[in-house]
DNA sequence: GCTTGACCCTATAGTAGCTACAGGGTGTGC
DNA sequence: GCACACCCTGTAGCTACTATAGGGTCAAGC
């Protein structure tokens, strides 16, 4: 099979094949005799565990880990895999929070403009403009542990 | 006052500094007869300005257009800012609701992993190695609008 | 006058994970 | 012999920085 039909077969670009060859994580296949790659089904299930694990946010670097386990089935417990998830997991739970606050901090900043009127009078702009100067602002309370009301 | 200065002012690295004179964020400052940058006062609200949209996660092109808008308050309306923040939420909103689904699907997949055994015998490692051969997973549910009980 | 050290300069490369060329070769059908 | 789809390598681009390398400047202290 070429690489147009893996890419064909796996949903996934012909760059992004030959990325994740240069990458390591996807071994090199024959070449026929112009040069061309020469994928075997294998290879299939290869890129969709690479992809299925993308699909999940990890990073190529984890991606290469768990290929490499998974390939080398050693009687060890299965620790390392685990702590892998349970990694990319709390990752994705940070950034979760981090996002949520950005969320607010934006909804507050946005409650700052309502009737028309011009950018001169908007109270986003000058909710940026006070804060740059050094002035409290919405978007960014004093992290105090305070509740909001009160 | 020197870049440095400007820097332990605003809490930015130097480094970037220059970066957002590169970009066209921040103007070029005055330079000293050794080509050193001299920086005004002013220099200090700008940077603030753009350290603070920053850190609402707004992009450097989104900056530009706001510092744009606060340097020429024309008399229009200020509906682009509006637009500018509203897709900036929005934007936000939608990769917490993606991370949110990771979540949950590495959640799943952890649960496949319970009690002590070996790398071979893991259901992390199976799963993702069955679902790269086109057999259903639990990190994938199949999204046909199902509820997960049933 | 000389050295030390803190500061400054430019230019370039690296990060993650692709994506998009440019500039060429290959293979098949008409 | 030509069109067209496919393949190849190598390089540059994307975001927002960060980190060097390799040098110049300036004030204080000996
Ligand atoms: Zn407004
Ligand atoms: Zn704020
Ligand atoms: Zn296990
Ligand atoms: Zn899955």
């Amino acid at each position: 099979m070429q690489i147009g039909e893996l890419a064909r077969q796996t949903g996934c670009e012909v760059e992004t094949i030959r990325y994740y060859e240069r990458e390591g994580l996807l071994p090199a296949p024959a070449r026929s005799a112009s040069g061309y790659r020469r994928y075997e089904p294998g290879h299939v299930e290869q890129l969709n565990f690479i992809r299925h694990c993308r699909s999940l946010g990890m990073s190529l670097a984890d991606i290469r880990q768990l290929a490499d386990y998974h390939q080398h089935p050693a009687p060890e417990p299965c620790d390392r895999v685990n702590a892998l998830i349970d990694d990319q997991i709390r990752r994705v739970h940070s950034q979760i929070e981090t996002l949520q606050q950005l969320e607010q901090q934006l909804l507050a900043l946005r409650g700052r403009c309502h009737s028309p009127h011009t950018l001169a009078d908007c109270g986003i702009l000058k909710t940026l403009e006070d804060a740059s100067s050094g002035e409290p602002c919405v978007c960014h309370p004093p992290a105090t542990g305070k509740k909001i009301a009160g």
